[in-house]
RNA sequence: GGACAGGUACCGAAGCGGUCAACCGGGCUGGACUGUAAAUCCAGUGUCUUUCGACUUCGGAGGUUCGAAUCCUCCCCUGUCCA
């Protein structure tokens, strides 16, 4: 037992090694000494912070979603932290610039969002290690700044703040680092500490970033409590491409299907590169060893049949998403990369095309010969200009259902769009629009 | 407050009186190849019309000139150095 409180009594060891578990799947970046003695031997109780700066989670906190979710699966007690309170602050960690602050109204907000979305991954009803989220803002909300000082900030010299690496670099920069954020760091140590004592939380875990928070957390606890807690930071998820992991052309892939559809979210995926696939099954999924070996093999021998990235889309998406959208996506992605439009109703396009802009266009524009190809391009939206649009059907680039439209003096029929009412219109390969004829 | 340096298209960066819609690189968009890939290669990348051409762009406002992104004046902004 490394806390002083009454936490429940443990009944069983844990189930699994878990940090074998973790390490085979590349999760652990750092920990403290003896962690994983402690994972073996005892039932632990672990929280993971969130940012409440945005209504969503984005791909990048997967990770320690699902080190909290493997964790619980193992018998342990995992704690989702809302920093509803510190969300209020900002971390300085791995920023260079001073964080504008959230109003509490839109924390809150936030927070509901967010634990919308963990409710898919941890299972709060478990009996024995029931998944909790909890707001910092209940204990950081009324906490009277005289007895902070006194209690808790006199257990970190400034000193040891300033030899912060995330304190450090700001230190350094232009816009130097403004005494709230500096004082983050003793916050998120005060967190670990109430949860240590409300809970018996012995183990923070988080990005790699967040190493120095963390271990400022277990340093003050040690000093208050005289109690041994560990810290775990996760890799930074790197893509072989270079560019930041969560990130593409369209923007931040988040959880919440309203920001990116459960569509994308699955292209996403699909899209992994050969060389980040297998470790992202093994961040991501559930799959076990041999699984993930069968994939790598596929890889390996057939990467044309990209087995282990249909795989990955189809495990991630189903996780955050369900059967039901997964099973959509994939649909639709067959329809849009596999070929066929002719054999869909409007109505089946509609649903296909569920996510993709559209634009409405009066059915007089067809009277004669048809709408011209470049008016249409242009009117749509599809191309920003008319010029655009000249260049790009004489490249070759244009489709109108799924063909080919070469020729830029081509009129479009009504009889040619779908059921008299929609067309599809294609710019290369992924770039759709859809034109509803009213 | 003083001394320099500089502000050019999405970004970086040439141009320094006409031939500049503006070299080049990156990015981006197409095409070829392919695995809805990577790498590579090709093309395009102000607007309108596309054949010629017209119009609007080079921090802002004026001015000189037949003609300016390029010269002059004032203003605004940024960076570096000195106080």
């Amino acid at each position: 037992m490394t806390s002083e409180t009454d936490r429940p009594p443990v009944a069983d060891p844990p189930s699994g090694d878990l940090h074998a578990d973790l390490l085979w799947r590349g999760m652990v970046f750092d920990t403290t000494p003896g962690l994983d003695e402690v994972l073996r031997r005892e039932r632990v109780t672990a929280y993971v912070g969130f940012d409440p700066t945005a209504s969503s989670l984005h791909v990048g906190s997967l990770l320690p979603i699902m080190g909290l979710a493997r964790l619980q699966r193992c018998g342990h007690s995992p704690i989702a932290i809302v920093g509803g309170g510190t969300g209020l602050i900002g971390d300085p960690s791995g920023k260079t610039a001073e964080r504008r602050l959230l109003d509490a109204a839109q924390v809150e907000e936030n927070l509901q969002g967010i634990r919308g979305q963990l409710e898919r991954f941890l299972d709060f009803d478990a009996v024995g290690n029931p998944a909790r989220i909890v707001n910092n803002l209940d204990w950081l909300g009324n906490l009277r700044l005289v007895d902070f000082l006194r209690d808790t900030g006199k257990h970190f010299t400034v000193n040891y703040m300033l030899a912060k690496e995330s304190v450090k670099r700001r230190l350094e920069s232009e816009d130097g680092i403004s005494y709230t954020e500096f004082t983050y760091m003793m916050l998120q140590a005060y967190d670990f500490l109430v949860l240590h004592d409300r809970y018996g939380c012995g183990l923070q875990m988080g990005g790699s970033d967040q190493w120095g928070n963390i271990l400022a957390g277990s340093d003050l606890i040690r000093r208050m409590r005289g109690a041994r807690v560990h810290g775990m930071v996760f890799p930074l998820v790197t893509n072989a491409v270079g560019t930041k992991f969560g990130k593409t052309e369209s923007g931040t892939v988040w959880l919440d299907r309203e920001r990116t559809s459960p569509y994308r979210f699955h292209q996403f995926w699909l899209n992994t590169d050969d060389r980040d696939v297998v470790p992202y099954l093994k961040y991501f999924t559930w799959m076990d060893r041999g699984e993930i070996d069968a994939l790598a093999a596929s890889v390996a021998e057939h990467p044309e049949r990209r087995e282990a990235q249909r795989a990955l889309a189809t495990e991630v998406t189903t996780l955050v998403h369900g059967e039901a959208e997964t099973r959509r996506a994939e649909r639709a992605a067959e329809v849009l990369f596999g070929g066929e439009l002719d054999e869909l109703s409007a109505e089946d396009l509609l649903d296909v095309f569920d996510d993709v802009p559209s634009s409405d266009l009066a059915a007089d524009a067809f009277a004669g010969d048809g709408i011209g190809i470049i008016d249409l391009l242009a009117d749509s939206g599809l191309t920003a200009s008319r010029g655009e649009a000249r260049r790009l059907v004489r490249s070759g680039g244009v489709f109108v259902n799924n063909r080919r439209v070469g020729d830029e003096q081509a009129k479009i029929g009504i009889d040619a769009a779908v059921e008299g009412s929609l067309l599809v219109l294609r710019k290369g390969k992924k770039n759709y629009r859809l034109v509803k004829i009213r």
